[in-house]
RNA sequence: GGAUGGUUAGCUCAGUUGGGAGAGCACCGCCCUUACAAGGCGGGGGUCACUGGUUCAAGCCCAGUACCAUCCA
């Protein structure tokens, strides 16, 4: 083995392996467990959040196969409608030409091959993540049989009535001449202007000054409306405004969604460009005037000066004007919140359209209850109330999109603007008795990709069709995603799945927090912070980095501050950590915490604890290679350590199932951290080195620890194995010939480690402890007092008690060699011994003589320190347990605690007064 | 405006029915001791955001305040 451990050596060898013996694949046995991977992007590339959430789904997986469960890791992609026809369409952008140009055929073909190009990344990068899913099952939303899937769900739920055709007011981006959903749709809080202007009533009897932040749409206003209890416009209602500009007659209508202390009391309705004017205006049966086209742009229905101008030069123009009128009364600055299109930050347009939508209530009847009867649980529990809060206020959905790529939606119409829902033309045709010379066209628009992924629970598992695995993996276990798409994803999977299989789609659903970077800041390309993960696997070069991530920018003038901070930050590049550090790393940071700050210090300490247990495991290999490991019988001995380690180790086996059952992966990646390097590595394995090199010891003995040094590693790669993959493939390799285990050669297929009561070993827990302490003791002096580690030192024994006199017989060779002690002897009872450096474990005490040795003053200053403590201890104990109502009140069990404190600090403090006396007299 | 979460060591974070404040990294001192300097041994460091309340006892429970964050309108 390498005297340092080397990640990429190993990692994707070993990869090949498994893949190719097929151990990914359900074994067919046991309890099923599922796990379905939320499908990423198809044309996208790993994140550190797909990074960290395949981390954990596939600590699962490995986790409950090595348990012998049936389980199925379901992967697969998405089309992603927008995000896909976006990133080819800007390629065709580049090279001077748009979709348009090619048509949709010419255009989805190349799409397509895009997706072949470059569908791969994904699922190259989670290979190199080791993930075990079964990659003979991959899917993509637009498989034929997914999309057969779609279309059998849209026809039923059309023939039912819950899928429907409408005109709406919908979110339009008028860059991707899309409709979009409320969830694609970011407002964020802007700088921009409220401008007043004076509307004069048709009578001439006066006037009303609205307030707006969209004058531009005064073109397409139908009403001003007031609040129907405001006094100063009671005489107003029922009048009628005479637009500026157009010179429309419009009513002055009241409504009590005005707020009366907002701006003038009175507002401008626009029902064709504004959600909340729309609802007015369906209240109050407004004329709706659409003033735009679906570029945003003045349409016919404007003056025309107006027509065909942007929106924004539009609304300079309309300023103008009223300013020129003499109507404008004044502009201020106003924060408002913009709607933005997340993929093109276009400012959306509240538009007009045709489109389809589902009906959403009665699917989300069963969806809420699955939930609310606890069938269905959020981990953790409290994100259960972000569903409520959006299922009981669920709108219905608009399910069209303008795009060429997607499932198509399966409606047919004819000349007379009738239209038919089918599986194909052909099933429209027979079913409605239309014969051949009617010419039917299919709908253009695509459905929303949300919708094929709703289906994502049980279109994978081959419904329509009545499949094994539907029968096996629905439900399936559990759900790993993140807070940001319960809405779009989770609450519909709940929905359809209920709907059409009848049953749950997961039973748990493990929300993860978002990985942020260091400072707090979300991973963006604009922010030039994101990290590839696969660059912290493999490391990469400073100049390669900031290449990386200032290259095709969409605001270009960012590049040379990012570059600069990227420079600062990685003066060196990264390093290549491996797959098993950032893993582990994952694994440490996934607490409950809603928001991680991804701390490269920590992958950096992960990578140092792999080379801890790759060093280890070096030193066990050295040990019993071509040695009697006892794995064929012989006679054995466990020593005292021996035992202990084993305790420990049931001990870290608990704690880590136990933290497991609760998605507490940071608890888990603790547990085995602090077992593997504070108890094996500082303790067992420096244990394990005197039985191993006294001549004293038996062949028994030796074996013992041999067998215990083999097997103890063994079992706790098994553990880790599902955190960290690689490395404890490659050490179990060598690790297992030298024990009993039988089966599957790889340490994936092995059981995982089954919890033993009765290596639970209180005694040895009990008197390692003890020898830990006497050690720790001794060092401590060494340490503080400046003596040489190499330094053999003389120690006595005071005040021993028959647990004491047992515990230093029988390790004595452990204490001399770790303690390096030249001799350690039995002070006589009663008898006080020289002037010393003392150590306290328990009721004894251990003295290191100070003669020659130790400075008297340093001595006395150590001691002080520790009275000073000791007496704080002594007086807030002393206090609780002197006050009264802490005596009368508190549990028996607690107030003897307290006692049992205070007697022990009254014993540390005697003892430490004794020696101070002895010392002073010197 | 409504909702949810956060505030603990210099940094990133744990703290599980309320009962002597923890980890990793960073920092300081000493060590190339035959697994590991990506290491060993030892050490320093915290008014647990603030204010009040409940309690014998509060980082933890309750109320309020401040700041930060996210979601919804």
């Amino acid at each position: 083995m390498d005297k340092t451990f080397n990640p990429n050596n190993i990692e994707q060898a070993c990869y090949q392996q498994w893949e190719q013996q097929g151990y990914f694949a359900a074994s067919g046995k046991g309890d099923p467990y599922c796990i379905l991977l939320p499908p990423p992007n198809v044309t996208g590339s790993l994140h550190m959040g797909h990074a960290f959430q395949h981390t954990i789904m596939d600590a699962l997986t490995r986790y409950h196969r090595m348990k012998g469960d049936n389980t199925l890791w379901q992967c697969g992609t998405d089309h992603a409608g927008i995000a896909t026809q976006m990133v080819v369409e800007r390629q065709l952008n580049a090279q001077g030409k748009t979709r348009h140009d090619l048509g949709r055929e010419d255009f989805v073909k190349k799409i397509w091959e895009w997706k072949e190009h470059s569908g791969g990344t994904i699922t190259s990068q989670m290979r190199r993540m080791g993930t075990s899913c079964d990659w003979t099952r991959e899917a993509f939303t637009m498989d034929d049989d997914l999309s057969e899937a779609v279309k059998e769900v849209f026809v039923q739920l059309f023939e039912e009535g819950l899928i429907y055709r409408g005109q709406r007011l919908v979110n339009w981006d008028p860059v991707l001449h899309t409709a979009v959903s409320d969830l694609e749709v970011l407002n964020e809080e802007e700088d921009g202007f409220m401008w007043h202007m004076r509307y004069p009533l048709a009578d001439g009897s006066g006037e009303l000054v609205v307030a707006t932040t969209r004058p531009e749409t005064m073109l397409g206003d139908t009403a001003v409306a007031v609040h129907p209890d405001d006094e100063r416009y009671q005489a107003f209602i029922g009048k009628q405004i005479k637009l500026p500009i157009t010179g429309r007659l419009i009513p002055i209508v009241a409504d009590d969604y005005v707020d009366m202390e907002f701006g003038t009391g009175c507002v401008k309705i626009t029902p064709a460009h504004d959600f909340n004017d729309y609802d007015i205006g369906k209240r109050h049966d407004l004329e709706m005037i659409n003033i735009f086209t679906a570029d945003a742009k003045v349409n016919n229905n404007a003056p025309e000066a107006y027509r065909g101008l942007d929106r924004f030069d539009a609304r300079k123009q309309i300023v103008a004007d009223l300013e020129a009128a003499g109507v404008l009364v004044k502009v201020e600055p106003h924060k408002l919140k913009v709607p933005r299109g997340d993929r093109t930050g276009a400012v959306i347009e509240p538009y007009l359209t045709d489109q389809w939508y589902v009906a959403v209530e009665s699917l989300a009847k069963p969806a809420i209850e699955a939930v609310e009867s606890g069938e269905i649980k959020f981990v953790p529990e409290n994100w259960s109330k972000t569903y409520y809060q959006w299922m009981y206020n669920i709108q219905d959905w608009c399910i069209s999109r303008q795009l060429w790529w997607g499932h198509r939606i399966p409606a047919w119409y004819d000349d007379n603007g009738n239209v038919y829902v089918g599986r194909d033309e052909a099933e429209v045709r027979n079913k409605h008795n239309l014969s051949a010379d009617i010419a039917l066209r299919q709908d253009e628009d695509v459905l929303d990709t949300w919708f094929s992924s709703a289906l994502w629970p049980f279109a994978t598992m081959g419904w329509p069709e009545k499949t094994p695995e539907l029968e096996t993996f629905v439900p399936s276990s559990v759900l790993v995603t993140g807070f940001d798409i319960i809405f779009f994803w989770v609450a519909r999977m709940i929905m359809m799945t209920k709907k059409f299989t009848g049953k749950i789609p997961f039973k748990e659903i493990y929300i993860t927090g978002l990985i942020r970077d260091e400072q707090g800041n979300k991973m963006s390309k604009s922010k030039g912070n994101v990290l590839d993960p696969i660059d912290l696997i493999d490391g990469i070069e400073l100049d390669t980095l900031v290449e990386k991530r200032t290259a095709g920018m969409m605001q270009p003038q960012l590049a040379e501050k990012i570059a600069k901070r990227t420079r600062e930050q990685f003066p060196d590049g990264i390093a290549a950590y491996g797959t098993d550090a950032l893993r582990f790393t994952f694994a440490a940071m996934a607490s409950t915490s809603r928001d991680i700050n991804f701390d490269m210090g920590r992958v950096e300490g992960y990578r140092n604890f792999c080379n801890k247990l790759w060093n280890a495991s070096r030193f066990v290999l050295m040990n019993t290679e071509e040695q009697d490991t006892g794995k064929d019988g012989g006679e054995m001995v466990l020593s005292l350590a021996d035992k202990w380690i084993w305790a420990k180790f049931q001990q870290t086996l608990q704690t880590f199932e136990q933290a497991l059952g609760t998605y507490r992966f940071d608890l888990a990646a603790q547990a085995v951290y602090e077992f593997t390097w504070n108890q094996f590595c500082d303790w067992y394995l420096e244990l394990a080195k005197p039985v191993l090199n006294a001549d004293s010891s038996t062949e028994a003995q030796k074996r013992g620890t041999r067998h215990t040094l083999v097997n103890v590693l063994e079992s706790l790669l098994r553990l880790m194995h599902p955190i960290m993959p690689f490395i404890t493939e490659e050490i179990w390799q060598r690790v297992a010939p030298l024990t009993s285990v039988s089966g599957e050669n790889s340490i994936m297929m092995q059981p995982f480690p089954q919890f033993d009561a009765s290596k639970l070993d209180e005694a040895a827990l009990a008197d390692i402890e003890w020898v830990k302490q006497v050690i720790v003791g001794v060092r401590n002096i060494r340490g503080e007092m400046d003596i040489a580690p190499s330094k053999p030192l003389n120690v006595l024994l005071k005040n021993a008690t028959s647990d004491d006199l047992r515990r230093s017989e029988d390790n004595r060779l452990l204490l001399t060699k770790m303690a390096r002690l030249e001799s350690m002897d039995i002070l006589p009872a009663g008898e006080k011994g020289p002037a010393s450096a003392s150590a306290i474990v328990g009721e004894m005490e251990v003295l290191i003589p100070m003669a020659g040795l130790i400075d008297k003053d340093a001595e006395l200053a150590r001691i002080n320190k520790a009275l000073e403590k000791l007496q704080g201890d002594f007086n807030r104990t002393n206090g609780k347990l002197s006050n009264e109502a802490f005596v009368g009140k508190a549990p028996e069990a607690v107030i003897a605690k307290e006692r049992a404190k205070l007697a022990e600090f009254q014993l540390q403090i005697d003892k430490l007064n004794e020696q101070k006396a002895t010392i002073e007299a010197l």
